[in-house]
DNA sequence: CTCAACAAAATTGTCAACAATTTTGATTAT
DNA sequence: ATAATCAAAATTGTTGACAATTTTGTTGAG
């Protein structure tokens, strides 16, 4: 299906997809200096095509671009973590809204198997996994709220965000209390209530939100 | 200030300007073909720049590409132009909240002279100015919010569905009762009261989503 | 006349060399 | 030692030529 060059040369969408999940994944740091030469070397593309995939991935506000001095990963503050959660929030109250209103049952019955498997791990203390899970049910409810708008713009804020996310989810304290505002969406969906979804997701996020808040900017 | 330089080429940010401004003005229409020696010589700049914008154009959602077959200024469509709005009001009426706690008395004065201006131009008649107004009126809001994200976001969503806009506003019906709604908003504002500041936005962007939902797709 | 095959033209993608600018490192004066 | 100066190196921006692909237009068969 993919029609992948025979030549080891990568494409432009190849090269882009590469590069942002290197800068996501932390595989590239925060401030990082990326010079076009090594990136054409690593990634086995032209330079031309690195320069263009630099130049969307600071649209997408990944990458910093300044004249003659070069493309770096850019730094997302603490200040704008918030904002950015904060956005997520506002989008993310649209989707629940959303998914209420288009919920299948299995659907449904998808959303109450990942909210028992995120209350299992509560119950053994496995953070790592609660967390991945959380992340599944969030995007389980995007993929039901078939919101193609929301959805591009939920994928570039939580690219941006990702690392800021563990210290929301370790520092959260109560996990009983992330779990419970979970059931609650569910709920909510299961019974098809648009105004108790957005609210649910709502209340959720912006606990969250107050979380990171709180946490020092310093650490 | 700004090191322009003497040679009549542009830079890659004044070529992107100066491109999108086009797309969103409407100087170049939507599915139109932009072939890339065509823009290196009514943009004065070189290929690879262009190039370049375009990619960065793409990825904000105004160009669409395909490989080995150029760029094409996008065609928003109907029921995009609804998710937009949607997503739109899920912003403002987070900028609301941010306006409403951040307001100084100049900001809320500003805002009333703006109101006033707008029951005015409602007064004689004068569709084209209240919508400049109401725009205004907008704008104020996200500057007084110093939401650098949601302003950012803002901008694109705006860029994207000005062709819609126009729809909106004429086929509202009631501008009287749209007048009410944005003196709610500006009371909320006025009153330092982010919860109802919000409410009213979103009571407000509601209303103008329902009626662009109702416009036939065909007209 | 319609359709398929094919050549010509137009357009986009890639590459290598060069120009412009910044960064680095050594040198010298204080 | 420190700071200023300047050349060398590194890096980015630009240009033009060429390759790959699509689009267009023509020709011929049915």
């Amino acid at each position: 299906m993919s029609t992948m060059p025979q030549t080891g040369l990568l494409t432009e969408e190849e090269c882009y997809q590469r590069l942002r999940k290197a800068i996501v994944d932390g595989t590239l740091m925060p401030n990082q200096h990326l010079v076009e030469m090594d990136l054409v070397k690593s990634m086995n593309a032209s330079r031309a095509t690195v320069r263009t995939v630099l130049a969307r991935l600071e649209q997408e506000g990944l990458v910093e671009r300044e004249r003659y001095r070069g493309a770096r990963v850019r730094m997302v503050t603490h200040a704008e973590a918030v904002e950015i959660l904060e956005v997520r929030a506002a989008l993310e109250a649209l989707i629940a809204r959303y998914a209420a209103m288009h919920a299948t049952d299995a659907d449904v019955a998808a959303l109450q198997e990942i909210l028992e498997d995120m209350r299992r791990c509560q119950e053994r203390n496995d953070l790592i996994s609660y967390s991945e899970n959380n992340a599944r049910l969030h995007r389980k409810l995007v993929a039901m709220a078939g919101h193609h708008t929301a959805e591009r713009l939920l994928d570039t804020l939580n690219s941006q965000s990702v690392r800021y996310q563990y210290r929301t989810i370790m520092a959260q304290g109560r996990p009983e209390s992330s779990l419970r505002e979970h059931r609650e969406i569910v709920d909510a969906v299961a019974a098809r209530n648009p105004d108790a979804a957005e609210a649910a997701m709502k209340i959720h996020l912006a606990h969250v939100c107050e979380t990171l808040r709180q946490i020092k900017p310093g650490v």
